[in-house]
DNA sequence: TTGTATGCGTTATCAG
DNA sequence: CTGATAACGCATACAA
């Protein structure tokens, strides 16, 4: 275990560190014998360069800085599959932190990240987010960034997100369909990307059917379960909505746990934007937008580490957007 | 962004770098305004020690590995969460690899997580697991190792784990309780420990009460799902059992699929371990064995970490057992 | 083609 | 009390 280094294997072999070096790094004038002998040995004897000399080196980890929200959340662990797969294809490791919804937490992990010296950061923004100036710095030097999911909404950014405008627009359109005309609308906190497409998504499908839009039935949440429980049950109090969608992730299990508990109502079909594998378990039943986590982990972790290799000179700041999945009951 | 060193401070003070690193150090021999100027300029400059380059020179990286079957499973993201709770605390950082419930991967993710020379292991073994042998050469070594849930039967190991066979026979017994005889188990591969214990429970808690095994009704599976499905197809149609114990977490989910796909028997209860939030949610209703997953996660790292700075000096080593917490609705 | 010297940021040892 | 120097493991410019 006591790992081997390129001095021990110089010495055993009576030549010197620079030439075992060149050997293993197969660089330019070696000796084809020189290099063989030193390979075989290196191979032998599992030799692995230690990749905190070359980080100190290289002034680079060879690793990712990952900042979500919660990791226990199926979108998320999801999306951190797809950017690991990725990653580790590439020869990058990730390192993982959770923002807990936090901005104060969010900053403090991407100091730590920084003082770890990771090449580059995928990052989806916590709920309390004012805005990413506590990201103005490493923006302005160049620090690759790629965000995702939850975006800042500078045009000057990488990011990757799902046609949340859609996504909302389809969700509300089913539920229109089904001849419900005062659909309720829990979602995030305004300041978050996802707020703001998802509810234009949702007017938009309102006024396509000339259904005016009661500002009454659209009630933001942050992720705390009370506030779900009090939004959905002053609704049902006060506004009797005949549908609901719910526009985020969590909000969506903890706003559909309130309506079991506040109201019996078969007939109200329930919409949300969730990658809950378990929605059609439920009864009553959860019809879902769902989001290609998976995707969009591997889509944002290609383009960190093109912008990390240089692969993309001059190509500017990229915005993929994908599609969502519908799983509605028929 | 372009981080300040040592040697940058002690330029500008006009002093040597030996001096303003014992000065940040508060190593002894230093002038006290020396020191202050010192420590004022780097507080004012923002200095943060380059880790990588204390890394290099201690041989030590203050990060923890965890290799865990899946990341995208309530149990293990939770654990997770208490690990990274307890780490940070304590100065270090976590570096998170899935095995997938393959051993080729668990293998080659130990030797990635070597290679960065993480200070320690805390690791859920993958269900495909034979052995631990691939952790010989490390074991021999005395290399900082927890395991945590699914751990190797070896003494000469810190596990933290819950009490599987206690879960088992409550739950077991409960069904018995609610006048059941044919209650079928449905486990994970019997090379896991949770498995031989929790069947061992399930036997036990149906020997109190003098009802004969029947080994047709128990069922192992591995973690896909149409293994589960399999399994319970075969004992709806061929072994009639009045209740179903899902004996493992993920596995839980897959049966409860099944059962609600083949069979719409009411009336016969179903339990599972598991730490699925919303099992209260479904109908059927799924009974639980929740485990503590957060404080095995705490409780592991506090163990590794205690190992790592040695602070447990002939301790020997040590298998703490958490409780399960049983949902069952009565 | 190979070896020597240097530096990455830090701490520790040894002189002064 | 402070400064110079070596060392951690590696890559590389320069010298031979």
């Amino acid at each position: 275990m006591g790992s081997i280094t390129i001095k021990d294997i110089a010495k055993a072999l009576n030549i010197s560190i620079s030439t075992v070096s060149r050997a293993l790094r197969d660089s330019y004038d070696i000796n084809a014998q020189t290099k063989q002998m030193v390979v075989e040995y290196a191979e032998k004897m599992n030799y692995r360069p230690n990749p905190i000399a070359l980080s100190l080196k290289e002034n680079k980890s060879r690793s990712l800085g990952v900042i979500v929200p919660e990791i226990a959340n199926t979108f998320f662990s999801q999306a951190i599959n797809g950017i690991e797969e990725v990653a580790y294809e590439r020869g990058y490791h990730v390192v993982i932190f959770q923002s807990h919804e936090s901005q104060e937490r969010e900053i403090s992990n991407i100091q730590h990240l920084f003082a770890r010296k990771v090449d580059g950061l995928l990052i989806s923004l916590s709920g309390s987010n004012k805005d990413i100036s506590h990201l103005d710095e490493y923006r302005k030097n160049n620090f690759p960034i790629v965000y995702f999911d939850r975006v800042p909404e500078t045009p000057d950014a990488h990011k990757v997100v799902v046609d949340n405008f859609e996504g909302a627009f389809k969700a509300t359109e089913y539920l229109i369909q089904k001849g419900k005309k005062d659909i309720a609308l829990i979602i995030s906190p305004p300041t978050l990307s996802i707020t703001q497409e998802r509810t234009a998504g949702y007017k938009s499908a309102l006024e396509k059917y000339n259904i005016p839009v009661r500002e009454e039935l659209i009630r933001h949440c942050s992720f705390q379960k009370d506030e779900a429980e009090q939004a959905i049950k002053a609704l049902l109090e006060e506004q009797e909505p005949d549908a609901f969608f719910m526009g985020s992730d969590r909000l969506a299990l903890n706003c559909y746990e309130a309506f079991k508990k506040w109201s019996n109502r078969r007939d109200i079909p329930l919409v949300g934007f969730t990658n809950l594998g378990i929605a059609h378990l439920l009864e009553p039943h959860l019809n879902t937008i769902v989001q290609p986590a998976l995707d969009i982990g591997r889509k944002s972790a290609e383009i960190l580490l093109d912008v990390i290799e240089n692969k993309r000179r001059g190509k500017g700041f990229e915005k993929v957007t994908l599609g969502t999945e519908l799983n509605f009951r028929s």
